[in-house]
RNA sequence: GCCGGCGUAGCUCAGGGGUAGAGCAACUGAUUCGUAAUCAGUAGGUCGUCAGUUCAAUUCUGACCGCCGGCACCA
């Protein structure tokens, strides 16, 4: 029976019987069989050296195509796991995926890789893809299988195939004497690997993701096309580190944490000078937005998070202080809703009065695991531009549709203008009937797309109590981070009796949508200052304009030009030292001070202004008048 | 919380069983200088904490605390 071949240029290649991707490849040109790494099959992505047995769509997958990344990751997973079993016999492999940047395999074995081991392990792979070991995929009984794993004492493995669903096959691949479970698909052969990998770091992980399991040492490699693009990456790594928010808030003068209060901020002048600015700003966008803020309490008796149901829920992650000798328990909020609600009860709340968006820029504690902290991205006490909108069901729409808007506006501002949004739906655990959250998941999407945005879809990712939408921004290094929330919560206003008054005298509840643009004040602002590598805009910026000096003959004017720009609203330093100005523009810099002024004796004498700008290092000698206008209108925080 | 690594001056880091060193920063003095480091001098540390071993511990051992990287967690 012969097979014919269509290939992606829509050329038609006939075969009398079965044919490999190797045999396609070679026909095709040498240099494409020597580039090629695997094959689709009518979509499917199979090894090369899978025999073709029908008519198909055939593409040979190469070095260049984009999936290669993934096969080349997931083959150096699989050629560390060799160098691994070779260098120390006994250790148990599990589980070794392509990742994003790289790969992980989980081994288990009682003595820890040390960072040597890490680099005795990679001087072991280099080796094996010089052996050019051939890669072949092999179709075993499932039993046999599980037999052959147990026989070697690979548990893990054993446990894997006895997971595998009836009826789908199971697959080994083996390169040299390493034999390995995988669904594949792998190149033909470990030389086609190249050498632009690199083992990263070792760590610990539970077997399955479950805590409540063994932990794994997962060792993380990051594995490219050559060694170029190798080194591209560890360049960017070293990009992401020079951003670190703990080193530039330490070098920038905005923040320190020690000690003695571990996972909390001690914000320093310039930290809250920026905190202030950008804490401002969400204020004015949001009061524009119809929100009124308040201020709930800090603390608050157990009986109102026993009764909201978060005592149970997060107990042991809450802050708890007992009085009058453990009479009485009261819980420092973790949150503010259950205050917000509060605030709705007092008094008949009326159809008319909806919707009501109460904001507060409450201080949040959560005993967060120790493991968790991470500089001001995850503390333990923080504040969010956190907000709740009681509404009746049917405003869910127009609402989230509002708050998107309002988002969207806000990134902007904040230059981010790449965000991605994902509809979280129902999980498996959850309250409420299906057609309760059929209305609920419609609602949030046609609020979405009323709002002009496209999104997708994570399933089994919402709150118990309702979906959400997550907002994920990416930064100038194309990280992303999780920024903005928005969840519909029916469960709340119940569990607290809250209600209003509808139009025909009835008493019915209200639906609250929890809502976010920062989320954490800190965290976010850890993100700024990681997304802007320190540079932040003007309107951020703690120290605005720094007036400096090159002769102290320009003291008196530096002076009454810093007095000027204060007055102005701008926020200014001096630097009137007797230093060099190479020194004063170097220090300054470092500092990421946006705006220089330098003042030497001519612009003394011509009432000018040498004005330099950070980025770029451009200067302009103007007039003193033009400059401060200048800087004035650029100072101002977006409308 | 779990696994691994780390903890020496304000910062970056070296050292090592006989109570410590560099560069930068700081301070003092000189220098008045035109856009990313002027020169000279001075001072600075219970070597994370607490135990143990030892004639002697910052160094070796242990526990604890903290940090870093993951995992788990993130209302």
């Amino acid at each position: 029976m012969s097979v014919s071949l269509t290939l992606p240029d829509g050329s038609l290649r006939s075969y009398p019987g079965p044919v490999s991707g190797t045999t396609l490849a070679a026909d095709i040109g040498p240099g494409l069989l020597k580039a090629a790494l695997a094959m689709r099959v009518d979509g499917r992505l199979v090894d090369l050296a899978h025999e073709i047995d029908r008519d198909a769509k055939v593409e040979i997958v190469t070095r260049k195509s984009d999936e290669a990344l993934d096969l080349l990751r997931h083959d150096c997973a699989h050629v560390m796991a060799e160098a691994v079993q070779e260098l120390f016999p006994g250790t148990q492999v599990t589980i070794g995926p392509s990742i994003e940047n790289g790969f992980y395999y989980d081994f288990a074995r009682d003595e820890p890789f040390t960072p040597d081991d890490l680099a005795v392990i990679e001087k072991r792979m280099h080796e094996i893809v010089d052996r050019d070991e051939a890669i072949s995929r092999e179709v075993w009984d499932r039993d046999e299988a599980a037999d052959f794993f147990l026989s070697k004492g690979e548990i893990y493995k054993a446990e894997i195939i006895r997971d595998i669903p009836a009826g789908e096959q199971i697959s080994l691949y083996r390169q040299g004497g390493f034999i390995d479970l995988c669904l594949g698909p792998h190149l033909p052969s470990t030389a086609k690997l190249g050498h632009g990998f690199k083992l990263m770091k070792v760590a610990g992980a539970y077997w399955r993701g479950d805590h409540r399991n063994a932990m794994l040492q997962r060792v993380y490699g990051t594995a490219w096309r050559d060694e170029k693009e190798l080194k591209d990456y560890l360049h960017r790594l070293e990009e992401a580190e020079r951003r670190d928010h703990r080193k530039l808030g330490r070098e920038m003068d905005l923040f320190h944490i020690q000690e003695e209060a571990v996972g909390s901020i001690f914000w320093h002048a310039k930290g809250w000078t920026l905190y202030r600015a950008l804490e401002n700003y969400i204020r004015r966008k949001i009061e524009a937005d119809g929100y009124e803020e308040v201020r709930t309490p800090q603390l608050i008796d157990s009986s109102l998070f026993i009764a909201s149901g978060h005592w149970e829920m997060y107990g042991d992650n809450m802050m708890k202080v007992p009085l009058e000798e453990g009479k009485r328990t009261l819980g420092v909020k973790p949150m503010n809703c259950p205050g917000h609600v509060q605030i709705f009860k007092q008094g008949l709340v009326s159809y008319r009065d909806l919707p009501i968006r109460m904001a507060e820029f409450g201080c949040c504690h959560r005993n967060e695991p120790s493991g968790a902290l991470h500089g001001i991205m995850r503390v333990r006490q923080f504040v969010q531009d956190d907000a709740h909108v009681f509404c009746a069901p049917e405003q869910v729409v127009e609402e989230t549709r509002k708050f998107c808007r309002l988002l969207e506006s806000v990134y902007a501002d904040l230059g981010f203008d790449d965000f991605q949004v994902v509809l979280a739906t129902r999980p498996e655990k959850r309250i409420g009937t299906d057609a309760e959250w059929d209305q609920n998941e419609g609602d949030l999407a046609a609020a979405i797309s009323a709002a002009g945005m496209s999104y997708t879809v994570s399933e089994g990712d919402g709150a118990f109590y309702g979906p959400k939408i997550e907002f994920h921004l990416r930064d100038a290094i194309g990280r992303t981070w999780q920024c903005g929330t928005l969840q519909l919560d029916s469960l709340l206003p119940q569990r607290l009796d809250a209600s209003y008054i509808a139009a025909d005298g009835s008493k019915q509840r209200p639906v609250m949508l929890h809502r976010a643009i920062l989320g954490s004040m800190e965290r976010f602002i850890g993100i700024l200052i990681e997304h802007y590598a320190g540079h932040l805009p003007l309107w951020l910026a703690p120290t605005q304009v720094v007036v400096a000096t090159i002769t102290s003959d320009a003291d008196d004017y530096a002076e009454e030009v810093a007095g000027l720009l204060k007055a102005r609203g701008l926020r200014v330093e001096t630097d009137l030292r007797n230093e060099k100005i190479n020194l004063k523009v170097r220090e300054h810099s470092l500092a990421k001070a946006p705006y220089m002024i330098v003042l030497g004796r001519r612009e003394a004498e011509n009432r000018q202004v040498a004005l330099r700008t950070l980025l770029g290092g451009k200067q302009s000698v103007i007039d003193l008048t033009e400059a401060l206008d200048k800087l004035a209108g650029e100072a101002l925080p977006p409308a």
